[in-house]
DNA sequence: ATGTTTGTACAGTTTAAACTGTATATAACG
DNA sequence: CGTTATATACAGTTTAAACTGTACAAACAT
């Protein structure tokens, strides 16, 4: 084995290793295998060249890269006298990690929210306009008074994310260069 | 459409959009289903009780149990006298929430550190004791910065979780009661 | 012990996700 | 303008995940 191999090994391994846990942000194993592959590449890359280093289908690159933009974990670069759509790798696993949350989480809690008020809105009609059983009533209460605590956590959740988007976090968890110089 | 019918159905539409939304989770919308049931029941449930409640298999609620269990979202309980296994919703969706970081997350960065930090051996090995061409060096040295990069991001993503675990969260993004009493 | 009940392993089936190849729209170039 | 190159929509196929039914092991009751 000569060390060009080895160097490329040790690479296989880390990007094998990422893909895998990509799962955390909602993609499969191929997708993260393609951003790993990014990520290594110094240089942007076209469709033709990631079908060509996966071994897969451009379609299946072409969704991918989409994907992978949406996540904000890849970008489209332009350069000139290039008629290919160029793709790179964005790097800043800290922004990855917290614009993941203040798009996802925020777009899945805000259809939540939606939901519970309508069912909140349908509840507190009926207890106020139509004559109840006891233990009907008690039912209708109990069900507000969950929506109601839901509520709460979700605004403390968008509150998190708020906190996490500003840069304050930061001076609660500081980036430490332990490692890297 | 009686009333009874009508509660039902707000239920319903919250149920199946905390199922809906449950992949951020990384689990199934059944498995989400099967919480929110779990959730709006103020009794433990059996399976079979739950097999009835959802019309599926016993077989699906045993293992989505197990799942909602490592999640922290669902617990055992014992009630005397009662053979049948009993789980009842865990409704602390501040803790759930947290705990899922602590738990899956950090899980998944540990076996991420571990690959990195054997390619990163690897690769110092090669340049303490082999004789390499200048662009072998270059290459290996940027690899070995990219890790050490990874590495300080994971170093603080595990502080990140440790702010959340100890309360002191609390205290920059407090919980509030806009909502519930 | 013996018989019953309950939970889960496992193999097989169904359903959904991932992936491919072709066909087409859009943009770039001469 | 016509010609060529590029990305993606879409239908069809493959692969993986979810789900079921049966069979068995562990726990309990008698």
């Amino acid at each position: 084995m000569d060390r060009t191999e080895i160097i490329e090994n040790t690479r296989e391994r880390v990007i094998e290793s990422i893909s895998q846990n990509m799962y955390l942000y909602g993609v499969s194993p191929s997708i993260g295998r393609l951003y790993g592959t990014l990520y290594f590449k110094d240089k942007p890359m076209t469709l033709d060249e990631m079908k060509e280093e996966l071994k897969m289908s451009k379609t299946s690159m072409s969704t991918s890269v989409r994907t992978l933009t949406e996540l904000n974990m890849v970008e489209k670069v332009w350069k000139k006298g290039v008629r290919k759509d160029l793709y790179e790798a964005k790097t800043d696993w800290y922004q990855i990690f917290i614009d993941f949350f203040s798009n996802q989480w925020r777009k899945v809690t805000a259809m939540n929210v939606k939901a519970i008020k309508q069912s909140r809105k349908e509840l507190t009609y009926m207890l106020e306009n139509e004559v109840l059983a006891e233990s009907e009533k008690q039912q209708i209460q109990s069900d507000i008074e969950k929506y109601n605590q839901i509520l709460d956590y979700y605004d403390w959740l968008n509150r998190l994310f708020d906190f996490l988007e500003s840069d304050e976090i930061f001076h609660h968890v500081e980036k430490r260069n332990k490692w890297s110089e």
